[in-house]
DNA sequence: TAATTTGAACTGACTGGTCAGTACAAAAAT
DNA sequence: ATTTTTGTACTGACCAGTCAGTTCAAATTA
Protein backbone atom coordinates (compact mmCIF):
# COMPACT_ATOMS: atom_id res chain seq x y z
CA UNK A 1 0.00 0.00 0.00
CA UNK A 2 2.74 2.32 0.59
CA UNK A 3 1.97 5.21 2.42
CA UNK A 4 1.43 7.57 -0.41
CA UNK A 5 -1.42 9.27 1.54
CA UNK A 6 -0.70 12.70 0.22
CA UNK A 7 1.49 14.74 3.21
CA UNK A 8 4.68 16.17 2.19
CA UNK A 9 6.08 14.00 -1.44
CA UNK A 10 2.48 13.60 -2.19
CA UNK A 11 1.57 11.40 -5.38
CA UNK A 12 2.28 12.38 -8.52
CA UNK A 13 -0.58 11.73 -10.42
CA UNK A 14 -2.60 14.23 -8.02
CA UNK A 15 -0.10 16.86 -8.02
CA UNK A 16 -0.22 16.51 -12.05
CA UNK A 17 -4.39 16.90 -11.58
CA UNK A 18 -3.76 20.09 -9.00
CA UNK A 19 -2.00 21.25 -11.48
CA UNK A 20 -4.02 21.24 -15.20
CA UNK A 21 -6.60 22.54 -12.45
CA UNK A 22 -5.02 25.60 -11.36
CA UNK A 23 -3.92 26.15 -15.24
CA UNK A 24 -7.53 25.93 -15.90
CA UNK A 25 -9.44 27.84 -13.65
CA UNK A 26 -6.07 30.99 -13.94
CA UNK A 27 -7.39 30.97 -17.34
CA UNK A 28 -11.00 31.43 -17.11
CA UNK A 29 -11.36 33.20 -13.85
CA UNK A 30 -9.41 36.04 -15.75
CA UNK A 31 -11.30 36.43 -18.46
CA UNK A 32 -14.46 35.73 -17.00
CA UNK A 33 -14.41 36.62 -13.58
CA UNK A 34 -14.62 33.96 -10.68
CA UNK A 35 -18.57 33.81 -10.27
CA UNK A 36 -18.97 33.76 -13.90
CA UNK A 37 -16.80 30.74 -14.12
CA UNK A 38 -18.73 27.01 -13.41
CA UNK A 39 -16.58 24.61 -11.57
CA UNK A 40 -17.71 22.28 -14.86
CA UNK A 41 -15.76 24.51 -17.47
CA UNK A 42 -13.02 24.43 -15.15
CA UNK A 43 -13.07 20.76 -15.17
CA UNK A 44 -13.65 20.48 -18.81
CA UNK A 45 -10.64 22.79 -19.23
CA UNK A 46 -8.76 20.50 -17.20
CA UNK A 47 -9.76 17.72 -19.18
CA UNK A 48 -10.94 15.86 -15.74
CA UNK A 49 -14.61 14.99 -14.22
CA UNK A 50 -16.13 17.43 -12.27
CA UNK A 51 -16.04 14.89 -9.40
CA UNK A 52 -12.15 15.20 -9.70
CA UNK A 53 -12.14 18.50 -8.79
CA UNK A 54 -14.40 18.15 -5.31
CA UNK A 55 -11.89 15.19 -4.90
CA UNK A 56 -8.86 17.71 -5.10
CA UNK A 57 -10.22 20.64 -3.56
CA UNK A 58 -12.95 21.59 -0.82
CA UNK A 59 -14.43 23.73 -2.66
CA UNK A 60 -14.63 27.03 -5.50
CA UNK A 61 -13.29 28.78 -3.46
CA UNK A 62 -10.90 26.84 -1.67
CA UNK A 63 -9.48 25.91 -5.38
CA UNK A 64 -8.94 29.86 -5.75
CA UNK A 65 -7.86 30.70 -2.80
CA UNK A 66 -5.17 28.03 -3.47
CA UNK A 67 -4.49 29.21 -6.46
CA UNK A 68 -3.90 32.94 -5.31
CA UNK A 69 -1.55 32.07 -2.52
CA UNK A 70 0.47 29.71 -5.20
CA UNK A 71 0.88 32.06 -7.75
CA UNK A 72 1.82 35.62 -5.81
CA UNK A 73 4.33 33.50 -3.88
CA UNK A 74 6.34 33.09 -7.11
CA UNK A 75 5.79 36.87 -7.40
CA UNK A 76 7.12 37.18 -4.27
CA UNK A 77 9.98 34.89 -4.49
CA UNK A 78 11.18 36.85 -7.66
CA UNK A 79 10.73 39.98 -6.46
CA UNK A 80 13.35 39.39 -3.90
CA UNK A 81 15.53 37.24 -5.59
CA UNK A 82 15.93 40.92 -7.92
CA UNK A 83 16.46 42.94 -5.40
CA UNK A 84 19.37 40.34 -3.14
CA UNK A 85 20.91 39.82 -6.86
CA UNK A 86 21.17 43.47 -6.95
CA UNK A 87 22.60 43.22 -3.82
CA UNK A 88 25.32 41.22 -4.25
CA UNK A 89 26.41 42.90 -7.35
CA UNK A 90 27.09 46.05 -5.37
CA UNK A 91 24.05 48.03 -7.21
CA UNK A 92 22.37 50.69 -4.97
CA UNK A 93 18.80 51.08 -4.15
CA UNK A 94 17.76 52.82 -7.70
CA UNK A 95 19.27 49.53 -9.22
CA UNK A 96 17.50 47.20 -6.77
CA UNK A 97 14.09 49.15 -7.78
CA UNK A 98 15.01 49.03 -11.59
CA UNK A 99 15.76 45.00 -11.21
CA UNK A 100 12.41 44.51 -9.32
CA UNK A 101 10.54 46.30 -11.75
CA UNK A 102 12.40 44.06 -14.62
CA UNK A 103 10.97 41.10 -12.44
CA UNK A 104 7.38 42.12 -12.21
CA UNK A 105 7.31 42.68 -16.36
CA UNK A 106 8.93 39.22 -16.29
CA UNK A 107 6.11 37.53 -14.39
CA UNK A 108 3.36 39.57 -15.54
CA UNK A 109 4.79 38.17 -19.50
CA UNK A 110 5.12 34.97 -18.06
CA UNK A 111 1.60 34.51 -16.20
CA UNK A 112 -0.78 37.63 -17.75
CA UNK A 113 -3.82 35.69 -16.83
CA UNK A 114 -3.19 35.50 -13.03
CA UNK A 115 -2.07 39.29 -13.19
CA UNK A 116 -5.57 40.18 -13.99
CA UNK A 117 -7.25 38.17 -11.96
CA UNK A 118 -5.24 39.12 -8.88
CA UNK A 119 -6.02 42.76 -10.10
CA UNK A 120 -9.67 42.58 -10.09
CA UNK A 121 -9.67 40.61 -7.39
CA UNK A 122 -7.99 42.85 -4.82
CA UNK A 123 -9.88 45.47 -4.65
CA UNK A 124 -13.03 43.81 -3.68
CA UNK A 125 -14.10 43.81 0.06
CA UNK A 126 -16.92 40.99 0.96
CA UNK A 127 -15.25 38.08 -0.37
CA UNK A 128 -14.70 34.99 1.07
CA UNK A 129 -11.20 34.74 0.12
CA UNK A 130 -10.31 38.31 1.07
CA UNK A 131 -8.38 37.79 3.85
CA UNK A 132 -6.11 35.48 2.35
CA UNK A 133 -5.81 38.27 -0.48
CA UNK A 134 -4.49 40.92 2.08
CA UNK A 135 -1.76 38.45 3.11
CA UNK A 136 -0.27 37.45 0.05
CA UNK A 137 -0.80 41.13 -1.54
CA UNK A 138 1.08 42.64 1.76
CA UNK A 139 3.85 39.86 1.51
CA UNK A 140 4.85 41.16 -2.15
CA UNK A 141 4.39 44.88 -1.22
CA UNK A 142 6.41 44.69 1.71
CA UNK A 143 9.60 43.37 -0.28
CA UNK A 144 9.39 46.92 -2.23
CA UNK A 145 8.43 49.11 1.00
CA UNK A 146 11.84 47.51 2.14
CA UNK A 147 13.49 47.95 -0.26
CA UNK A 148 12.51 51.72 -0.39
CA UNK A 149 13.19 51.75 3.83
CA UNK A 150 16.96 50.80 3.26
CA UNK A 151 17.02 53.37 0.53
CA UNK A 152 15.98 55.88 2.96
CA UNK A 153 17.93 55.02 5.39
CA UNK A 154 21.41 54.48 3.87
CA UNK A 155 20.51 58.29 2.36
CA UNK A 156 19.88 56.91 -1.28
CA UNK A 157 16.58 58.26 -1.17
CA UNK A 158 14.48 61.45 0.08
CA UNK A 159 13.81 60.44 3.65
CA UNK A 160 10.37 62.90 2.91
CA UNK A 161 9.05 59.42 0.58
CA UNK A 162 6.31 58.46 1.58
CA UNK A 163 6.86 54.68 1.79
CA UNK A 164 3.88 52.94 2.05
CA UNK A 165 2.17 55.20 -0.78
CA UNK A 166 5.63 54.88 -2.83
CA UNK A 167 5.34 51.30 -2.98
CA UNK A 168 1.94 51.15 -4.31
CA UNK A 169 2.61 53.53 -7.01
CA UNK A 170 5.30 51.90 -7.80
CA UNK A 171 3.54 48.34 -8.31
CA UNK A 172 0.33 50.17 -9.76
CA UNK A 173 2.80 51.93 -12.18
CA UNK A 174 4.70 48.66 -13.31
CA UNK A 175 1.13 46.01 -13.02
CA UNK A 176 -0.85 48.97 -15.60
CA UNK A 177 2.02 49.64 -18.21
CA UNK A 178 2.58 45.74 -18.16
CA UNK A 179 -1.47 44.93 -18.51
CA UNK A 180 -1.65 47.63 -21.29
CA UNK A 181 1.15 46.13 -23.26
CA UNK A 182 0.35 42.90 -22.82
CA UNK A 183 -3.58 43.92 -23.83
CA UNK A 184 -2.64 46.58 -26.41
CA UNK A 185 0.51 46.23 -28.07
CA UNK A 186 1.53 42.56 -27.00
CA UNK A 187 4.64 42.81 -30.12
CA UNK A 188 6.55 45.49 -27.52
CA UNK A 189 9.85 43.80 -26.34
CA UNK A 190 9.68 43.59 -22.33
CA UNK A 191 13.05 45.85 -22.41
CA UNK A 192 11.64 48.01 -24.49
CA UNK A 193 8.47 48.29 -22.01
CA UNK A 194 11.07 48.14 -18.85
CA UNK A 195 13.42 51.19 -20.42
CA UNK A 196 9.96 52.81 -20.54
CA UNK A 197 9.41 52.71 -16.89
CA UNK A 198 12.97 52.98 -15.69
CA UNK A 199 12.96 56.38 -17.34
CA UNK A 200 9.87 57.39 -15.66
CA UNK A 201 11.44 55.87 -12.46
CA UNK A 202 14.34 57.72 -12.49
CA UNK A 203 12.60 60.95 -13.47
CA UNK A 204 13.63 61.42 -16.77
CA UNK A 205 11.02 62.39 -18.19
CA UNK A 206 11.15 65.86 -18.35
CA UNK A 207 13.42 67.44 -21.45
CA UNK A 208 16.97 67.15 -19.96
CA UNK A 209 18.28 64.03 -21.84
CA UNK B 1 -39.55 53.78 2.69
CA UNK B 2 -39.28 57.12 2.52
CA UNK B 3 -41.50 59.13 -0.41
CA UNK B 4 -40.60 62.14 -0.53
CA UNK B 5 -41.04 62.93 -3.87
CA UNK B 6 -38.54 65.38 -4.08
CA UNK B 7 -40.08 68.16 -6.08
CA UNK B 8 -38.22 67.16 -8.83
CA UNK B 9 -37.20 70.32 -10.10
CA UNK B 10 -35.51 69.36 -13.66
CA UNK B 11 -35.54 65.97 -13.60
CA UNK B 12 -38.01 63.64 -14.18
CA UNK B 13 -39.37 60.65 -11.43
CA UNK B 14 -37.56 58.34 -13.68
CA UNK B 15 -34.09 59.81 -13.75
CA UNK B 16 -34.17 59.99 -10.08
CA UNK B 17 -34.85 56.31 -9.75
CA UNK B 18 -32.14 55.32 -12.50
CA UNK B 19 -30.05 57.32 -10.12
CA UNK B 20 -30.72 55.57 -7.40
CA UNK B 21 -30.23 52.26 -9.42
CA UNK B 22 -27.04 53.07 -10.02
CA UNK B 23 -26.16 53.80 -6.80
CA UNK B 24 -27.21 50.76 -5.14
CA UNK B 25 -25.40 48.67 -8.29
CA UNK B 26 -21.87 50.40 -8.06
CA UNK B 27 -21.41 50.08 -4.50
CA UNK B 28 -23.11 46.25 -4.73
CA UNK B 29 -21.31 45.07 -7.91
CA UNK B 30 -17.72 46.73 -6.54
CA UNK B 31 -18.00 44.77 -2.97
CA UNK B 32 -18.73 41.52 -5.15
CA UNK B 33 -18.51 41.87 -8.58
CA UNK B 34 -21.04 41.34 -11.41
CA UNK B 35 -21.99 37.47 -11.22
CA UNK B 36 -22.40 37.81 -7.89
CA UNK B 37 -24.47 41.09 -7.30
CA UNK B 38 -28.32 40.16 -8.12
CA UNK B 39 -30.83 42.38 -9.25
CA UNK B 40 -33.18 41.66 -6.11
CA UNK B 41 -30.26 43.25 -4.29
CA UNK B 42 -29.82 46.20 -6.19
CA UNK B 43 -33.15 46.56 -6.31
CA UNK B 44 -33.47 46.28 -2.05
CA UNK B 45 -30.60 48.51 -1.93
CA UNK B 46 -32.34 51.47 -4.30
CA UNK B 47 -35.38 50.91 -2.04
CA UNK B 48 -36.90 50.13 -5.50
CA UNK B 49 -39.61 46.54 -6.53
CA UNK B 50 -38.00 44.38 -9.24
CA UNK B 51 -39.69 45.27 -12.02
CA UNK B 52 -38.50 48.85 -11.94
CA UNK B 53 -35.64 47.56 -13.09
CA UNK B 54 -36.39 46.16 -15.61
CA UNK B 55 -38.70 48.90 -16.79
CA UNK B 56 -35.75 51.37 -16.56
CA UNK B 57 -33.45 49.03 -17.83
CA UNK B 58 -33.16 46.36 -20.63
CA UNK B 59 -31.58 43.94 -18.62
CA UNK B 60 -28.64 43.50 -15.71
CA UNK B 61 -26.02 44.02 -18.25
CA UNK B 62 -27.34 47.00 -19.67
CA UNK B 63 -27.59 48.56 -16.52
CA UNK B 64 -23.91 47.73 -16.02
CA UNK B 65 -22.95 49.40 -19.08
CA UNK B 66 -24.60 52.43 -18.76
CA UNK B 67 -23.22 52.70 -15.07
CA UNK B 68 -19.77 52.24 -16.65
CA UNK B 69 -20.27 54.89 -19.44
CA UNK B 70 -21.70 57.97 -17.19
CA UNK B 71 -18.97 57.07 -14.51
CA UNK B 72 -16.01 57.01 -17.39
CA UNK B 73 -17.63 60.37 -18.63
CA UNK B 74 -17.42 62.14 -15.41
CA UNK B 75 -13.29 61.00 -15.03
CA UNK B 76 -12.85 61.98 -18.45
CA UNK B 77 -14.83 65.01 -18.16
CA UNK B 78 -12.54 65.90 -15.33
CA UNK B 79 -9.29 65.11 -16.29
CA UNK B 80 -9.87 67.59 -19.54
CA UNK B 81 -11.12 70.54 -17.00
CA UNK B 82 -8.01 69.75 -14.93
CA UNK B 83 -5.41 70.09 -18.22
CA UNK B 84 -7.38 73.00 -19.92
CA UNK B 85 -7.45 74.93 -16.76
CA UNK B 86 -3.59 74.59 -16.23
CA UNK B 87 -2.85 75.52 -19.84
CA UNK B 88 -5.22 78.80 -19.24
CA UNK B 89 -3.05 79.74 -16.51
CA UNK B 90 -0.39 79.76 -18.13
CA UNK B 91 1.69 76.51 -16.64
CA UNK B 92 3.88 73.97 -18.59
CA UNK B 93 2.72 70.54 -19.10
CA UNK B 94 4.47 69.14 -15.77
CA UNK B 95 1.79 71.28 -14.14
CA UNK B 96 -0.77 69.69 -16.24
CA UNK B 97 -0.18 66.25 -15.12
CA UNK B 98 0.46 66.77 -11.88
CA UNK B 99 -3.41 68.47 -12.01
CA UNK B 100 -4.47 65.54 -13.49
CA UNK B 101 -3.17 63.43 -11.20
CA UNK B 102 -4.92 65.60 -8.17
CA UNK B 103 -8.10 65.39 -10.62
CA UNK B 104 -7.97 61.47 -10.12
CA UNK B 105 -7.42 61.43 -7.08
CA UNK B 106 -10.32 63.60 -6.22
CA UNK B 107 -12.25 61.34 -8.10
CA UNK B 108 -11.13 58.54 -6.19
CA UNK B 109 -11.84 59.91 -3.34
CA UNK B 110 -15.36 60.80 -4.46
CA UNK B 111 -16.21 57.89 -6.37
CA UNK B 112 -14.11 55.23 -4.50
CA UNK B 113 -16.80 52.05 -5.12
CA UNK B 114 -16.70 53.23 -8.79
CA UNK B 115 -12.58 52.92 -9.44
CA UNK B 116 -13.21 49.33 -8.02
CA UNK B 117 -15.47 48.52 -10.11
CA UNK B 118 -13.94 49.99 -13.54
CA UNK B 119 -10.28 48.48 -11.91
CA UNK B 120 -11.79 45.23 -11.87
CA UNK B 121 -13.10 45.02 -15.24
CA UNK B 122 -10.96 46.46 -16.87
CA UNK B 123 -8.57 43.70 -18.10
CA UNK B 124 -11.20 41.06 -18.25
CA UNK B 125 -11.85 39.65 -22.02
CA UNK B 126 -14.85 37.28 -22.69
CA UNK B 127 -17.29 39.84 -21.63
CA UNK B 128 -20.55 41.45 -22.65
CA UNK B 129 -19.52 45.09 -22.14
CA UNK B 130 -15.71 44.43 -23.47
CA UNK B 131 -16.51 46.87 -26.50
CA UNK B 132 -18.46 49.95 -24.31
CA UNK B 133 -15.06 49.27 -21.95
CA UNK B 134 -12.28 49.19 -24.06
CA UNK B 135 -14.13 52.52 -25.93
CA UNK B 136 -14.81 54.96 -22.80
CA UNK B 137 -10.89 53.21 -21.66
CA UNK B 138 -9.49 54.89 -24.12
CA UNK B 139 -10.94 58.35 -24.02
CA UNK B 140 -9.53 58.80 -20.65
CA UNK B 141 -6.11 57.35 -21.28
CA UNK B 142 -5.90 59.70 -24.46
CA UNK B 143 -6.50 62.64 -22.26
CA UNK B 144 -2.75 62.00 -20.35
CA UNK B 145 -1.66 61.12 -23.98
CA UNK B 146 -2.52 64.19 -25.35
CA UNK B 147 -0.99 66.24 -22.86
CA UNK B 148 2.55 64.07 -23.19
CA UNK B 149 2.74 64.39 -26.78
CA UNK B 150 1.89 68.11 -26.58
CA UNK B 151 5.11 67.95 -23.41
CA UNK B 152 6.72 66.16 -26.55
CA UNK B 153 6.59 68.40 -29.07
CA UNK B 154 6.90 71.98 -26.85
CA UNK B 155 10.23 69.97 -26.05
CA UNK B 156 9.05 69.97 -22.36
CA UNK B 157 9.60 66.27 -22.29
CA UNK B 158 11.82 63.80 -23.78
CA UNK B 159 11.45 62.87 -27.45
CA UNK B 160 12.49 59.42 -25.95
CA UNK B 161 9.70 58.69 -23.83
CA UNK B 162 6.81 56.32 -25.22
CA UNK B 163 3.27 57.94 -25.05
CA UNK B 164 1.25 55.14 -24.64
CA UNK B 165 2.97 53.48 -22.32
CA UNK B 166 3.78 56.15 -20.29
CA UNK B 167 0.63 56.69 -19.45
CA UNK B 168 -0.60 53.74 -19.03
CA UNK B 169 2.00 53.60 -16.40
CA UNK B 170 1.06 56.97 -15.31
CA UNK B 171 -2.94 55.95 -14.73
CA UNK B 172 -1.49 53.37 -12.57
CA UNK B 173 0.50 54.97 -10.35
CA UNK B 174 -2.40 57.03 -9.80
CA UNK B 175 -5.17 54.36 -9.85
CA UNK B 176 -3.00 51.42 -7.46
CA UNK B 177 -1.88 54.51 -4.84
CA UNK B 178 -5.61 56.00 -4.53
CA UNK B 179 -7.00 52.78 -3.92
CA UNK B 180 -4.33 51.77 -1.34
CA UNK B 181 -4.79 55.23 0.23
CA UNK B 182 -8.83 54.35 0.50
CA UNK B 183 -8.28 50.69 1.49
CA UNK B 184 -5.83 51.08 4.04
CA UNK B 185 -4.75 54.45 5.28
CA UNK B 186 -8.27 56.14 5.07
CA UNK B 187 -6.75 58.82 7.42
CA UNK B 188 -4.49 60.25 4.72
CA UNK B 189 -5.70 63.59 3.42
CA UNK B 190 -5.74 64.28 -0.32
CA UNK B 191 -2.91 66.57 -0.18
CA UNK B 192 -1.00 64.18 1.71
CA UNK B 193 -1.19 61.52 -1.23
CA UNK B 194 -1.02 63.99 -3.88
CA UNK B 195 2.31 65.56 -2.30
CA UNK B 196 3.74 61.65 -2.40
CA UNK B 197 2.36 60.94 -6.23
CA UNK B 198 3.76 64.66 -7.29
CA UNK B 199 7.50 63.43 -5.65
CA UNK B 200 7.80 60.36 -7.70
CA UNK B 201 6.63 62.40 -10.87
CA UNK B 202 9.15 64.51 -10.81
CA UNK B 203 11.69 62.06 -9.90
CA UNK B 204 12.42 63.44 -6.64
CA UNK B 205 12.76 60.22 -4.74
CA UNK B 206 16.37 60.16 -4.98
CA UNK B 207 18.31 61.48 -2.11
CA UNK B 208 18.66 65.32 -2.90
CA UNK B 209 15.62 66.97 -1.41
C1' DT C 1 4.76 -15.87 -12.74
C1' DA C 2 0.21 -15.08 -12.39
C1' DA C 3 -3.92 -14.29 -9.58
C1' DT C 4 -5.93 -11.49 -6.19
C1' DT C 5 -6.59 -7.58 -3.16
C1' DT C 6 -6.38 -2.87 -1.84
C1' DG C 7 -7.40 1.93 -1.84
C1' DA C 8 -6.39 6.36 -3.73
C1' DA C 9 -7.99 8.70 -7.63
C1' DC C 10 -11.49 9.53 -10.58
C1' DT C 11 -16.25 9.60 -12.76
C1' DG C 12 -20.74 11.68 -14.05
C1' DA C 13 -25.67 11.52 -13.13
C1' DC C 14 -28.27 13.66 -9.78
C1' DT C 15 -30.14 17.08 -6.17
C1' DG C 16 -31.49 21.17 -4.05
C1' DG C 17 -31.17 25.75 -4.39
C1' DT C 18 -30.54 30.23 -6.73
C1' DC C 19 -31.43 33.76 -9.92
C1' DA C 20 -32.47 36.54 -14.36
C1' DG C 21 -36.19 37.72 -16.40
C1' DT C 22 -41.53 37.77 -17.06
C1' DA C 23 -46.46 38.74 -16.09
C1' DC C 24 -49.80 41.71 -14.68
C1' DA C 25 -53.29 44.02 -11.93
C1' DA C 26 -53.59 47.62 -8.89
C1' DA C 27 -51.75 51.90 -6.95
C1' DA C 28 -49.40 56.20 -7.15
C1' DA C 29 -47.51 60.13 -9.18
C1' DT C 30 -47.57 63.78 -12.68
C1' DA D 1 -55.03 60.41 -18.93
C1' DT D 2 -50.67 58.75 -19.07
C1' DT D 3 -46.47 57.36 -17.21
C1' DT D 4 -44.21 55.10 -13.69
C1' DT D 5 -43.95 52.15 -9.76
C1' DT D 6 -45.37 48.33 -6.82
C1' DG D 7 -45.76 43.57 -5.19
C1' DT D 8 -46.36 39.09 -5.81
C1' DA D 9 -46.01 35.01 -8.12
C1' DC D 10 -43.98 32.31 -11.51
C1' DT D 11 -40.73 29.94 -14.97
C1' DG D 12 -36.90 27.80 -16.76
C1' DA D 13 -32.10 27.65 -16.93
C1' DC D 14 -28.11 27.09 -14.52
C1' DC D 15 -24.87 25.55 -11.07
C1' DA D 16 -22.23 24.14 -6.59
C1' DG D 17 -21.71 20.31 -4.35
C1' DT D 18 -22.73 15.06 -3.50
C1' DC D 19 -22.22 10.21 -3.78
C1' DA D 20 -22.52 5.43 -5.33
C1' DG D 21 -19.91 3.22 -8.36
C1' DT D 22 -15.52 2.44 -11.49
C1' DT D 23 -10.60 2.28 -12.69
C1' DC D 24 -6.02 0.82 -12.25
C1' DA D 25 -1.33 0.53 -10.52
C1' DA D 26 0.98 -1.15 -6.82
C1' DA D 27 1.17 -4.48 -3.07
C1' DT D 28 0.30 -8.98 -1.53
C1' DT D 29 -0.31 -13.69 -1.93
C1' DA D 30 0.06 -18.20 -3.98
Amino acid sequence: MESSSARSGGSTRREATRQKLYEAAVTLIAEQGFSATTVDEIAERAGVAKGTVYYNFASKSVLFEELLRHGVGLLTASLKEAAEATARAGGGKVDALDAMIRAGLVFIDRYPAFTQLYVAELWRTNRAWQSTLMVVRQEAVAVVEGVLREGVATGEFSDEIDVQLTAAALVGMVLVAALDWKSFQPERSLDDVHAALSRLLQGRVSGRV
